[in-house]
DNA sequence: GGCTGTGAACTCATTCACAGCT
DNA sequence: AGCTGTGAATGAGTTCACAGCC
């Protein structure tokens, strides 16, 4: 019954649909109404024709010869990826990162909250971090139930991630952010996304030898 | 003659070798000499065809029916993915994110090294980011000098990191780590990475509502 | 005439499967 | 016999190019 379902998009298409939701909202502030697919690939940054079969899929939405109306792609872009509802954050590791993810300003995204923020480390815990105080890891079921977690982000050194993806898991937050630097090994029907710093660095100096 | 040459690997392949690298380390610790495709594909979490694939670009450095030598293989990795120098890096932003991305762990790969912090925001300016003091992000220019910088990472919002990309390139630092939720324009010979947290969460939303 | 929606062509990346060396 | 290195097969994702509707 709870058994993880095919995803429906591509992934590399909802990645974009995100880009275009942004896109919409800064034509939307610009005050336009309609918009083309050049115009809105142009603001996105991808080629227009991607982004009309990204579009595709979610059904026609526009009019041949014409468009698509600004706030109705949006809305329609809103609802299919989920962002119609509150999703429910839990940041796990108050370390630097943590402390900086729960303030960051990407974090106020609609629709996303910050509910607590946990760290083993007892010199840590009662500690503040914006309106929230820091939590005791060892309370994580408390905590999961208590706020009703839906997503929960890895700020914390590689091993304790791998750990706390088997504890989340089992208790239903199926949804994990991970900035730990090594690639975890990941439940069934659970979603794991990686942030990985120090790769993107390496990346970084292979590409400035090559230049 | 400056001008970017092709890149020899793919950027998948360089990714993967990072792992590889890790890997290797983690191998290292635990006091192997040897290992294989098998042993280090499982390690680094990706399947030992392709694992066999990406190394086989940097030449045969295995032994067909034994493996591969760990501290040879490492070293040589290295070596492709230009590790074996330093790397000095610049944070423009001293927000919650720079401040955190200063100290992260994540940073303090061999290797790389923050080398200054600078910020537009008179009330930072002057203040302590660990071993650094905040400088006037006016002195972009001459600190880029100073400190011989390599890569800059941007933690500032949207619009101010595309502006400070055409100033970082007419400086010559042609790598760029950018947190702007923003798809930047990249200037010809520029390498730009993006980490983008709030598409990130947005993609787990989705995730969360197919399953 | 203009712009969408989409099959077909193409490019890029991964996996398979086996020849070749030790 | 065992494990690497790699061509061939497959799969995923992007771009092209145009038919179809406004």
């Amino acid at each position: 019954m709870a058994e993880a379902e095919a995803k429906v998009l591509p992934e590399a298409t909802v990645a974009r649909l995100t880009h275009y939701l942004r896109a919409l909202n800064a034509l939307e502030a610009q005050g336009l109404e309609r918009t083309s697919s050049g115009v809105l690939a142009k603001e996105a940054g991808v080629n227009p024709a991607i982004l009309r079969k990204d579009l595709s899929w979610l059904g026609s939405y526009g009019t041949r010869g014409v468009g698509y109306v600004v706030r109705e792609l949006a809305e329609h872009i809103n609802n299919t990826l989920g962002l119609n509802r509150d999703w429910r954050v839990l940041i796990l590791g108050a370390g630097n990162l943590g402390r900086a993810l729960s303030g960051y300003a990407g974090f106020a995204i609609r629709g996303f909250k910050v509910q607590a923020i946990l760290d083993v480390d007892p010199a840590m815990i009662g500690s503040r971090v914006g309106q929230l105080q820091v939590e005791d890891s060892r309370d994580l079921a408390s905590v999961v139930e208590r706020e009703e977690i839906n997503i929960a982000v890895l700020a914390v050194p590689g091993q304790a991630a791998q750990d706390l993806i088997y504890e989340l898991s089992d208790l239903g937050v199926n949804s994990v952010l991970s900035f730990a630097p090594k690639p975890l090994v990941v439940p069934r029907g659970m979603n794991v996304r990686r942030v990985d710093l120090s790769t993107e660095l390496q990346i970084l100096a292979y590409l400035a030898v090559q230049s």
